[in-house]
DNA sequence: TCAAAAATATGAATAAAACTCATGATAGAG
DNA sequence: CTCTATCATGAGTTTTATTCATATTTTTGA
């Protein structure tokens, strides 16, 4: 069956105009190349060269696989440089699900700026994993998934990004604003304005309201961080978003209190599977995600 | 380095989702697949398929040997595939080289019957070799000389085509008609229409007048067999053409007589390399020539 | 035309590789 | 948690590729 080096020797014959020539660019003898291409022959039942001629001119038979030649090798050259800078570290693949809807907020800046300094990396952020998005991790359908509750194995690394606070966003002169803190009643009379997500994934419901039993007036869901922010400061209702989105937010008209006397605090992660994780790429990018909303 | 092997193997494993059906297909045993990939991540110093999931499923840079696969095997099957024909006989190179202008009368109308029946052959008629024409076939610059003094060698070989006479053609009435056969200083007094190459080729001078060192009173060089023939019926001058030429011809208005008592006669030849002697398309083509413009 | 030079071919021996066999390890299903 | 399907591993074997030494062929230049 002929193979990647048969070309190879084809195109090198051709370069150098014979045999001799040829064999020592490839670092071989004159003698295995005459044999290489002997095999072949006898493999396709047809003479590649006129023999009776010196130097060794080719057939049509010989010329249709050096035309092969050049259609393949350089797609191939090609395909091996990707592999060696997936090798070195230069080039990957980052496709990214996030479990928490305000992450756009910092992520999307984040992949501006990294993207800029990896070109070789494919970034994509994949939507519609949801709950699933840590064993399709481990699958190989994504590769790195932001997270706020680590749950590392064997196959997975969690590693911690940076540390945030939720806190109840309010309008300025809200009555609850003259609060130190924040208890679970105080929002049985209130409106609150969440991101479209199920209850069970919202911290507020999970670990603050639902322990004591409480239940908010109302629930208003909106998709977009800085609309919450203006419903909020226009006395639509209250929220409870991480500290990043407000340090971050030019907006105004409201202000923050801490969801119980010490607060609501998280570590957010960012899940990847072991394997990925000394790859230069990979670590570069965790260190973004660190600086986040660092200068350019 | 990688190879077409590896690509194969590659292509069957997404095929077949395992190692061991993959393995079948190929005629190969699982584990000479699992040695296999190893070596190539081995060798790319990067791993191809995650190996915590199983079935496998391909990394990034799995993905993009696959993908090389997919670009590289039609190409090299096709390839195949036209050796495979050259093998058999079915495809070859026929680039033809004529020494005898007038011969083009025969050929065209049987390499347009001989293409019909063997698509798979490239056929060309090459201009500009003139006298190295049969060198050049030696060189393989050429398949197939239509020549009539054969020089056969040890690398090439003159098959007989059929025999032919050259005849002098004159128009109805003229004078030469009431010979039986013409001398060489009947035509001292005559234009004659020559094809346009030097008189060393033209058998007329080489054969007949120079031996007689009769010169004719006028030479006229015209490319195309029916105007020579309008020429001599208009009695603007004789000329010497082969008899195929006036047997094809449905022009009239002139008759022919030999040249010397015996006629001037000769055999044309296909020169074509012992190497290709052997080959379905080259004899079938040879074959036509002899049976010329049998029906179709 | 002949010998020297250059280029390729050949066969045996060696080196390298690819593959198989037998078995061990692991993941996923029930 | 066991069972089954799937993949990995290492030693041994077979196959293939390459080298070495030398023969053959073609080309070149007197």
């Amino acid at each position: 069956m002929i193979e990647l080096r048969h070309l190879r020797s084809l195109q090198a014959i051709e370069r150098e105009g014979s045999l001799a020539r040829a064999a020592e660019t490839l670092h071989l003898t004159q003698s295995a190349l005459s044999h290489q291409i002997k095999a072949l022959e006898r493999y396709y039942g047809t003479p590649l060269y006129l023999r009776s001629t010196r130097p060794l001119a080719l057939t049509a038979a010989g010329m249709r696989l050096l035309t092969l030649a050049g259609e393949v090798l350089p797609a191939v050259d090609a395909a091996d440089a990707a592999l060696r800078r997936v090798a070195d570290g230069r080039a990957g693949r980052l496709h990214i699900a996030i479990e928490c809807h305000a992450c756009f907020d910092w992520l999307l800046p984040v992949l501006d700026r990294y993207r800029q300094d990896w070109p070789d990396v494919e970034i994509d952020i994949r939507p519609g994993f949801g709950f699933d998005a840590v064993p399709a991790l481990a699958r190989g359908d994504l590769d790195l998934v932001i997270s706020s509750d680590p749950r590392a194995g064997r196959e997975l690394v969690f590693e911690p990004l940076f540390d945030y606070e939720a806190r109840l966003v309010l309008a300025d002169g809200h009555p609850l604003a003259r609060r130190e803190f924040i208890e679970p009643a105080d929002l049985r009379e209130e409106t609150l304005i969440t991101y479209p997500i199920e209850r069970s994934r919202l911290d507020v419901f999970a670990k603050f309201l639902q322990p004591a039993g409480v239940e908010p007036r109302a629930i208003r869901q909106v998709e977009l961080t800085a609309i919450i922010l203006l419903l909020v400061a226009t006395r639509k209702g209250v929220a409870v978003l991480p500290d990043w989105v407000l340090a971050a937010s030019s907006q105004g008209g409201f202000i923050t209190r801490p969801l119980g006397p010490g607060g609501m605090r998280g570590t957010l992660h960012a899940a990847i599977r072991r394997s990925d994780g000394e790859a230069a790429w990979m670590q570069a990018f965790i260190a973004d995600c660190r600086a986040k909303a660092a200068p350019a």
